[in-house]
DNA sequence: CAGTGGTCTAGACCACATC
DNA sequence: ATGTGGTCTAGACCACTGG
């Protein structure tokens, strides 16, 4: 049995009032939040309580702060100039490249046991799946099986993937309002089924890293289940223990 | 060409002083660090200025605060609480189990190629091979092949190893003086083969998760090279995205 | 109780970006 | 020149630990 919390500091306080206002969209990803004074102004607390809840949010990856400029809501969309920040798959010569993406398919599906269980649905609730295949140095590296909540991503088509230009997860926060902001991921060994190597170019066999990532957004609340089958052959998942 | 850093805060400089007594050794694992306003008094400057030094050492997780006791070094010795931070392998059933161990032996040797490249070393250096496997409810689950530079880990021995009761790394840092702070990990997917297969009692072929790990101490400088095969049928590798 | 880390404030000044 | 975030100080007070 654990006790509630008997005492929240002020910043934090100020902190979960920012995050509800994120949540709620009053600032929009990529837009500055307001500057310091101001933050302490409205919250009524001095400057130096109302940075260290920006702090918070900015340890959090929710917020960047730029010198100078401002402190702007975290956002998918600006990750073209480097490697997405979710992405762990690298190349085994180290030449930072952003992946191609070629979409399979877009279905739509009831929610099956896994499914339902990862996203917090009802057994038979609609799901859109959307397959795909990252290439990296020219190679098919991995496929993907990406599960939505039917609800959340209503007008999600093919065509609509397609004519996005951006990663996945900018896509979703400028098409659909959804943030995605932190994700899990499991790791195991598998052997390749023959429709998988195929798309991937690879014997039937042949050893792969299944990567099942389940990504939440405000309030740990889960948005996306994804399994990733990578090759390894000229590429490898990347990890940094600190 | 990187332009040189033009400016470095107060705190960012009594940051690096402290790192330098922490590596000198003047404090060991587990000791308590001098109290906030002695490092103020010491350094000439604010006990605010101070506690923002300690914060960054504590947000690399090279110290450990305790709130009404003080600031300690941190250490492996005391992870047999949980589970080892640096260790990623989870049971599926979500059980959080300390692994068990086996040694099977240590060996010397000359540094290879990769040994050589990994850990800094001249190739024909000596090194301490050491393999032993990591067993995860009653199964084995990694077979772990340990090589360290010959010169940090003089008398370390088969007898050395088993006698220690703690984790690897607490071995390492009360036994030898090297303190194991970050790490980075490279995960491909391959086939056992017949010998790793036996000790992991898996069929040969079985797709397992090949982790390649390099840890550093103070200054990036690397001091260990492990590559371990994970068997991941009742197990999985976890990994948090932030 | 004294000693530790943790919070909060008010104010001065610095570094950086922009106009 | 102005406005932004970043640093530093001095001091008051709170929360937690242990004698």
């Amino acid at each position: 049995m654990t006790t509630a919390p008997t005492f929240r500091p002020l910043w934090r306080q100020i902190r979960d009032l920012i995050v509800r206002e994120l949540e709620s969209g009053a600032w929009k990803p990529g837009e500055a939040i307001p500057p310091e004074p101001e933050l302490a102004a409205r919250y009524r607390v001095s400057q130096g309580t109302a940075r260290r809840a920006v702090d918070a949010l900015a340890d959090e990856n929710l917020v960047v702060r730029r010198q100078g400029k401002g402190t702007f809501v975290a956002t998918h969309t600006e990750e073209r100039v480097s490697v997405p920040r979710f992405l762990r798959i690298r190349r085994d010569d180290g030449v930072d490249e952003y992946p191609g993406s070629r979409l399979i398919d877009v279905r739509r599906s009831k929610a099956g046991v896994e499914a339902s269980r990862h996203l917090g649905l009802r057994a038979g609730e609609g799901v859109i799946v959307l397959r795909r295949v990252l290439d990296l140095a020219g190679a098919p590296a991995v496929l993907d099986e990406i599960t939505l909540p039917g609800t959340l991503f209503r007008g999600l088509t093919k065509d609509r993937v397609e004519a996005y230009r951006g990663s996945m997860y900018g896509l979703f926060e400028t098409g659909f309002g959804v943030r995605m902001l932190k994700a899990r991921e499991t790791l195991k060994a598998i052997a390749a089924d023959p429709a998988s190597a195929a798309l991937l170019a690879v014997e039937p066999g042949t050893p792969l890293i299944a990567v099942e990532r389940v990504t939440t957004t405000y309030g740990e609340r889960p948005v996306e289940l994804r399994r990733g089958l990578c090759a390894t052959a000229r590429c490898h998942y990347l990890n940094d223990l600190g």
